[in-house]
DNA sequence: CTGACATGCAACCATGGAGTTGCATGTTAG
DNA sequence: CTAACATGCAACTCCATGGTTGCATGTCAG
């Protein structure tokens, strides 16, 4: 049985880590739009090198993102729907933490109107 | 009539980059708990320094994640509600498209049994 | 006023991430 | 077989980031 840890903020840190880069993001939106797409067509249209790109890729697969499927002499890259659905729901978490603290926050505040 | 464009993921990276660093999510574990913390505070109980603190508050600030209110001699910080709630927005709109895509995947594959 | 406490500032270091280039390898089409 | 295309691999540069230390400043308590 595990342990019911109520954060596991941390767990999460290395999906929003790749997220949080313009080119990647850009890539998935690409994958979003494409489907399944090879390095070279990502590539086209970028300013940025096909080695670049692959790094990239490589970063949203460590996160499990994205994963690619080799076909012939291409390699192609889909989206990885598991994860970020994991990711919506730690935001959700934190979210709904936040809500908290500013609830209780504001409370604390009412209940002390002058210092 | 505007493309109904995804409301531009990009402007969405830096948050993302800043919750892609473990230390900061257990900073704002924290101020969720907490409320409005101190820097001595928030760095008691953590392996680094005082100054390394003030850096990641300093970047989740820069993402308008949290903000500060200096009380004395005390800078204090608290969680800023806005911000996340736009994060938790833009990863909405990622996960739609990507049932979109993924939809649109299926339907094709669907469509077309042998190669 | 004076000491203690909470920060601010600046210089400095080390690592890792983003990007590049050059060359090797695998694959498909003629 | 061979040329062209799609990648893979490795080495290298550059700079932002995470962290540190040392010292200066502002502020509260007595």
């Amino acid at each position: 049985m595990r342990k019911s840890r109520p954060p596991a903020l941390q767990k999460t840190a290395p999906v929003f880590a790749a997220l949080g880069d313009p080119t990647r993001l850009r890539l998935i939106a690409a994958l979003c739009a494409g489907g399944a797409l090879s390095i070279a067509q990502l590539t086209a249209g970028t300013a940025i090198t096909r080695q670049a790109v692959t790094k990239h890729l490589e970063v949203l697969a460590d996160a499990d993102l994205v994963h690619d499927v080799r076909h012939g002499r291409e390699r192609l890259w889909e989206l990885q729907p598991s994860r970020i659905d994991e990711a919506r729901r730690a935001l959700d978490a934190i979210a709904a933490q936040w809500d908290q603290a500013l609830q209780r926050l504001k409370a604390f505040v009412e209940r002390k109107p002058s210092s």
